[in-house]
DNA sequence: ATACGAGTCCGTCATCCCCA
DNA sequence: TGGGGATGACGGACTCGTAT
C-alpha cells in the first residue's frame, strides 16, 4: 500500500476504532484494547492481511510531542507480540477538558505489509469495492445516545448550534462566500481562497437561475445549462462537505468527552469496590 | 538546510438514505 | 421513485516535528 493509501486507511478506520475503544476502555488496559481491536479488525479484513492492523486506545498521562512516533511492544491474547507504532493526536487546546486523556492512534505492521506495499497500488474502484461503506457516524452516535442518557445527540443544524455542550468548543464556520470579478471565490473569515475550475458559469451560493429546459434551444445552451448545474452541485457539495466535517469533529469531541467521563466513573467504581471488599472481608489478624 | 514521515484540510466523487 | 442532502472514500496540497 502506498504511503498515502495507508494514511487514508488509518483515517478510514478511526471511527471504527473509536467505537471499539469505548467498548473496551472500561477495562482500562492498553494491551487489551489493542488486542480486542486486533481481533475485531482481523475479522473484517479477511484475506487482506497486507493491510496494517489498527487500533485506537486511550491512555492516561502525557505523551510525546505532536506527531512524534513511539514504538511499543504489545502482547496479544494469543501470545503473539506485535510492534506497535503510536502517534499522539494532539487535541485542540480548548477541546479536551480532562488533560489526562489523550487519544493514541496505533498501527501494527503485519508481516506481509512490506511485500504488499511493493506490489503497487490497487486502483480506486477496486478499493471502493473492498472498503464497504460503514454506518453513518451520526447514526452511531444517536444509537449510542439512545442507550445512554447524557450523551448528546447530533441533531439538525439549529438545535445543534443552540445546544452545544459547554465543554465543547465550537468552530468558526465562515459563511460569506462571493464571486470576484476574476471568477475567484473568496471567503471572509478563516477559509482560504479557492478557484472554480470553470468559472464562466459559476454562480454565487444560493443563486438559482430560472432557466427551464423548454427555454433551451441550441446544444450550446444545453451544455451551458449542464455546466451550470454541475457547478451548482459542486458548490453545494463543497459546502455540505465542510458542514459534514464540522459535525464530524463535534462527534469525535463528544466521544472523547464520553471516554473521559466513563473513565472517571470506572475509576470511582473500582475504588468503591475496593472499599466494599475491605469492609466485607474477614480480618485475618 | 533539507529530506521524510505523519497529520490535517479541502475538493470531489460515489453512494446511501430520507422525503416529497 | 426520483431528487437532493449527508457522508464515506480518495487524492492532493500543505504544515509541522524530527532525523540526518
Amino acid at each position: 500500500m502506498s504511503k498515502c493509501g495507508r494514511k487514508k486507511y488509518i483515517k478510514t478506520n478511526l471511527r471504527q476504532m473509536t467505537m471499539e475503544t469505548i467498548e473496551s476502555q472500561q477495562d482500562g488496559s492498553v494491551t487489551d484494547s489493542v488486542a480486542e481491536s486486533e481481533s475485531a479488525h482481523m475479522q473484517t479484513q479477511t484475506g487482506q492481511n497486507s493491510i496494517p492492523t489498527l487500533a485506537q486506545v486511550s491512555v492516561a498521562g502525557s505523551g510525546t510531542g505532536r506527531g512524534s512516533p513511539a514504538v511499543t511492544l504489545v502482547q496479544l491474547p494469543s501470545g503473539q507480540t506485535v510492534h506497535v507504532q503510536g502517534v499522539i493526536q494532539t487535541p485542540q487546546p480548548s477541546v479536551i477538558q480532562s488533560p489526562q486523556i489523550q487519544t493514541v492512534q496505533v498501527a501494527t505492521i503485519a508481516e506481509t505489509d512490506e511485500s504488499a506495499e511493493s506490489e503497487g497500488v490497487i486502483d480506486s474502484h477496486k478499493r471502493r469495492e473492498i472498503l464497504s461503506r460503514r454506518p453513518s457516524y451520526r447514526k452511531i452516535l444517536n444509537e449510542l445516545s439512545s442507550d445512554v442518557p447524557g450523551v448528546p445527540k447530533i441533531e439538525e443544524e439549529k438545535s445543534e448550534e443552540e445546544g452545544t455542550p459547554p465543554n465543547i468548543a465550537t468552530m468558526a464556520v465562515p459563511t460569506s462566500i462571493y464571486q470576484t470579478s476574476t471568477g475567484q471565490y473568496t471567503a471572509t473569515g478563516d477559509m482560504p481562497t479557492y478557484q472554480i475550475r470553470a468559472p464562466t458559469t459559476a454562480l454565487p451560493q444560493g443563486v438559482v437561475m430560472a432557466a427551464s429546459p423548454g427555454s433551451l434551444h441550441s446544444p450550446q445552451q444545453l451544455a451551458e445549462e449542464a455546466t451550470r448545474k454541475r457547478e451548482l452541485r459542486l458548490m453545494k457539495n463543497r459546502e455540505a462537505a465542510k458542514e459534514c466535517r464540522r459535525r464530524k469533529k463535534e462527534y469525535v469531541k463528544c466521544l472523547e468527552s464520553r471516554v473521559a467521563v466513563l473513565e472517571v466513573q470506572n475509576k470511582k467504581l473500582i475504588e468503591e469496590l475496593e472499599t466494599l471488599k475491605d469492609i466485607c472481608s474477614p480480618k485475618t489478624d
